[in-house]
RNA sequence: GGGGGGGUUCCAGAGCGGUCAAAUGGGACGGACUGUAAAUCCGUUACUUCGGUUUCGAAGGUUCGAAUCCUUCCCCCCCCA
């Protein structure tokens, strides 16, 4: 199927400039995404940009996904109300290394004349000093054409005003992009909707330089039913490292999505096809409490983003504590059962010998573990009957525990309200 | 340089000598309802050994008693030059 239309009927597409369709028509075309290296993991927003990438290489075309060590260095001004701190080269490295390893899991690097590649900026910036900066790229930009930018003009009218180095920021970008075009022969460059004026740059700056041609198609910003910022829980952020976002917790994110996010979802974040989307709507749509949508939804990313084998155990752990999943249930588990369905959620280990004289709720939930910040919390929630232990809701907030409350002799389960578990494990 | 206004509990914002752990709204978190949804309704929103203890930009002072009055300091905003 033609890349653009794809991106049209899955609703992915917000601008594109005139031409590109064409020149996509006429056989594999080089593209490219950058990824900024702001923390060690991408997170769900970036997701939707490497599936965009991941389509781009399905249409067979060639992507090229960019890290940004050097920009990295600089920090995009766009969207951002106030400068921003500088981060460290340690930081830095360390992020680019991670994102890296991420980007790897979701292309094709094998795959003949259209197999992706991995570039980081740095490695041409590196030795191109501020002179030469100056002289052959800056030369080709107007900073009146700079100043008009969105990005730019915010900034210079608010108070915070904008130091140079964030000014300086489209001109990195879009050399970058120049870069790309003259040694990859890249035309396309694709990202977010808040980088249309970045690309735009660039390819202005092929234009003037070289008088080359070059394209751009940005993506809108997701956005929830509610208007509320995607990609965020009460938690923070929904990373794609299972060390920052556990599988379970992945899962849960989209499988708690609204039925309007959940179509808007689906199309954005899966490679169903147009029909088999349209199915899945109408069935969901004949009986919505069974959430069919989020369900094929949730499973599909878990498994892309996670694999397999960790989609099985969200499941699990999902279906234990949401379903029916008793305590008998539990009690039959071994331990290394019980661990696996509960990976995900917070741990806990108390002391098997202070169990012996007993600890009472309030010490157990506020000081043994940080399930509470204090005693006075612990205990209005007690009150307010939003605490459960062993799916028993605890009404007495001076109950005492002993080793006989443990299940298999080892465990506690508490619940916070009805969606929040933890695990406390005696030892 | 001169004049004025202000810094209050997560945020906004009342309070202006005791009845103030501090109104109200928002947010957050819980409960009910439900589809692990939306809307709605209800509750909680400093710590505590439940006796008290520490909070209202900071430090001192007046007073039986201060977020409220005085002094000094720090920080914001506005107007004039």
């Amino acid at each position: 199927m033609d890349f653009v239309e794809e991106l049209r009927w899955r609703g992915l597409l917000h601008d594109i400039m005139p031409g590109t369709q064409e020149k996509l028509a006429q056989g594999i075309t080089a593209g490219y995404i950058g990824f900024d290296p702001t923390a060690d993991s991408l997170h769900v927003g970036s997701l939707l940009q490497i599936l965009t990438l991941l389509r781009f290489q399905k249409a067979g075309h060639k992507p090229f996904a960019l890290v940004g060590g050097a920009t990295g260095m600089v920090g995009d001004p766009s969207g951002k109300s106030a400068e921003r701190n500088l981060l460290s080269e340690d930081i830095l490295n360390h992020n680019l290394a991670g994102i890296k390893k991420q980007l790897e899991q979701f292309l094709d690097f094998d795959c003949g004349a259209n197999s992706a590649e991995i570039v980081n900026n740095y490695d041409w910036f590196k030795n191109f000093t501020f002179l030469d900066f100056i002289r052959n790229a800056g030369k080709h930009i107007t900073v009146n054409y700079m100043m008009a930018k969105d990005s730019v003009k915010k900034r210079l009218e608010s108070e915070v005003g904008m130091s140079f180095t964030e000014f300086s920021y489209q001109l990195v970008q879009g050399y970058d992009f120049y870069y790309l075009w003259k040694h990859k022969n890249c035309v396309l460059q694709m990202g977010g909707s808040d980088q249309w004026g970045n690309i735009v740059t660039g390819t202005e700056f092929i234009r003037r330089k070289d008088g080359g041609e070059a394209f751009a198609i940005t993506s809108p910003l997701i956005k929830k039913a509610d208007g509320t910022k995607f990609g965020k829980t009460e938690g923070g952020n929904i990373w794609l490292s299972a060390d920052k976002t556990s599988p379970y917790q992945f899962y849960q994110f989209w499988l708690n999505a609204s039925d309007a996010d959940a179509e808007n979802y689906i199309k954005i974040f899966t490679f169903f096809t147009q029909s088999e989307i349209i199915d899945l709507v109408a069935q969901h749509q004949t009986a919505p409490h069974l959430r069919l949508l989020q369900k094929a939804l949730a499973a599909d990313i878990t498994t892309r983003v996670h694999g397999a084998p960790q989609l099985e155990t969200a499941l699990k752990t999902t279906d234990f504590l949401f379903g029916n999943g008793s305590l008998d249930f539990l009690k039959q588990l071994n331990t290394a059962q019980v661990l696996q369905i509960f990976e995900g959620i917070p741990h806990f280990t108390v002391d098997k010998n202070e169990l012996q004289t007993g600890i009472d709720v309030l010490t157990l939930l506020a000081e043994r573990t940080k399930i509470f910040t204090s005693k006075g919390e612990s205990k209005k929630m007690i009150d307010g009957g939003g605490v459960s232990v062993n799916r028993i809701k605890i009404t007495d907030n001076s109950k005492v525990f002993t080793p006989t409350d443990l299940i298999n002799q080892q465990f506690l389960v508490v619940q916070k309200g009805k969606k929040n578990y933890f695990l406390i494990k005696a030892i």
